[in-house]
DNA sequence: TTGTAGGCGTTATCAA
DNA sequence: TTGATAACGCCTACAA
């Protein structure tokens, strides 16, 4: 055979090897491939019997739709966006995993990209999603311009945890964190305590506002007056609770007890205070926020506002996969809790 | 114009919206979309005329490559898939930190996706990502048989963590364990104690049997019996740390040191311990292993054996990068050190 | 209800 | 060195 052969068209061979196609899923079963694709989307109605021939060639071929093609065609590509601050944080750890559950069972992949705590890094990790087309993107907290979201709402459903805003298909909720800082606040006034002290988050991000908010909601109500000298502000780690306590110890103030803004400060704290031989909570009662695994396991077990974070993170992608499916999305998180545990105590008179 | 139109060519009219294609760079660059795609992946040679014009018609135009694109066209997606066990575990957090810092200086993005701590979970999870057409998969320990990895290494690069194999485009390295298991113990050891219990992992997963062998071989070079009693199962959580505790003391039998595998397992001991009316260090002396942030943070700090965990986050990736490079990967972890803080002291005699 | 014919944005193969 | 022209695997009008 030495005659010029004609551009033959790729013996679809028994491919044994690679990923079955659509393609081939129709021609076993007998149909086109847009019948394959329709039964696969329900995009239309087709006769049952096809669909159980189609059904059965799935079956069969092990068939597993190629998500990058979906993607390219326009289709959606089942992964979903997750903007963090920071992936190895504790909190957002717990938040994922929930994300990353929930999203699961609706045969979602979740995509994570971290904002590294500042407004730029959040944008790029958009862009970044975006680019990989996404079907939605789920925003935790962060600092990005609420017009900037609702922008991007008009192109993809969008969920944003922790503010309050709205767009063409933006979807928020919140955890109620100023009712939380008063929660942890009130609890150590009614344990005797006026000498208060409180680190803040960076109050460039709204829920570290609305703790503070929640601890001067509190001490307001019991008549007790704010001094500055009693509050320092950090960013949300470890290290940052621990540094706030020598701030706090240089100042020369007297408190007895302390309100840090999340549990990761609290822990810092806590080695902060036993650093300077001040014992929790026979010297100092400590609470922290967000009751977090490494809460429970502190020593002494950390007294905290709980805030479901695994929960948040479930809530956030069912709504998010609500939208996908053009429902109405919605979340319910229970309201905050304190949780007393052992780093607290009344205030010896 | 009445005349049947031909089937106009899609006008490319100033498409302000949506993301600008590799053809509109072509067009104003005046040359052909192939020429785009080869300065772009550096493909073939160019002239620098041509090139230059690419490259500002990129800039004017604000192009950015669509890896779903790519990914469709037999290239590349510009990302790769990391199997972890669970994402939020403090361990798992540190090491993706490392391979998202370390991957997007490359312009990749990691796409993680848990195993849940069994083996049919990890195998979906790489099927997951061979399905989303990742570059390369970096597999951090797990229990998939080793010639099931070998296998998926023949169509894709695969970086093992933790665990010794081959296979064509696979590269794996590891922490020494069996040494920093044997450091801790011997740590133990050095300061009088001869009643050492140990908590182990799952021994399904080599690191908790290589950490469980260091402590043997420490125990046997001192001539210390192994003794059943004093080892319990666990499952590297700290719940399981607290309840490895109970079984240990329901036995009665005495020790005066004991030895976690892992940094939370020995959290959730201490506050067993603590729950006995057992003190660390003074009536126990206690060790962990990984030195995550929270060890440095638990009350009393905790000794531990460091293991960069964010170091093995950034080799693997570097490997992976390499691999994706055609170079040939190569890591280097430094060896396991034993962390001394407070939760250890010499034993009273 | 079903099939045909593009098209999604790139890369890869072939000619030129 | 360059440019057509096919894929890549799926979705979606449009037509039947």
């Amino acid at each position: 055979m030495n005659a010029p052969q004609p551009p033959a068209k790729k013996a679809p061979s028994h491919r044994a090897e690679g990923p079955v196609t659509l393609e081939q899923v129709a021609e076993l079963a007998g149909v086109s491939p847009s019948t394959v694709s329709r039964i696969l989307n329900g995009t239309a109605a087709v006769s049952q019997i096809k669909k159980d021939a189609v059904q059965a060639a799935i079956q069969a071929l092990g068939f597993r739709p190629n998500p990058v093609a979906r993607g390219l065609a326009g289709g959606r590509t089942l992964s979903v966006g997750v903007v963090t601050q920071i992936i190895s944080s504790p909190f957002y750890g717990e938040a994922l995993l929930g994300i990353e559950r929930e999203l699961e069972r609706a045969g979602y992949v979740p995509m994570f990209v971290s904002g590294n705590w500042h407004e730029d890094g959040e944008r790029k990790a958009i862009a970044t999603l975006l680019s990989r087309r996404v079907d939605g993107v789920i925003v935790l907290a962060g600092r990005m311009a609420d017009a900037e979201l609702a922008r991007i709402s008009d192109t993809l459903p969008v969920v944003v945890v922790g503010r309050q805003l709205s767009g063409p298909q933006l979807f928020s909720f919140g955890f109620d964190n100023r009712e939380g800082g008063r929660l942890a606040t009130q609890h150590l006034i009614d344990q005797g305590h006026r000498r208060i002290a409180f680190i803040a988050g960076d109050l460039l991000h709204d829920d570290a506002v609305e703790r503070q908010k929640g601890y001067f909601e509190a001490l307001a109500a019991a008549g007790i007056p704010q001094d500055p000298d009693l509050i320092v502000q950090s960013d949300y780690t470890e290290a940052g609770g621990l540094q706030s306590v020598s701030r706090l110890l240089e100042r020369n103030t007297h408190f007895t007890a302390l309100f840090a803004s999340n549990d990761q400060m609290a822990i810092g704290a806590c080695l902060g205070l036993h650093r300077c031989n001040l014992r929790v909570p026979d010297d100092v009662s400590l609470v922290g926020f967000d009751d977090l695994v490494l809460a429970r396991y502190a020593m002494p077990p950390l007294t905290t506002v709980r805030q479901s974070v695994y929960e948040i993170g479930t809530e956030a992608a069912k709504a998010m996969l609500d939208m996908l499916r053009g429902n109405a999305p919605q979340a319910a998180l229970p309201g905050p809790e304190l949780v007393v545990r052992e780093s607290t105590r009344r205030l010896p008179r």
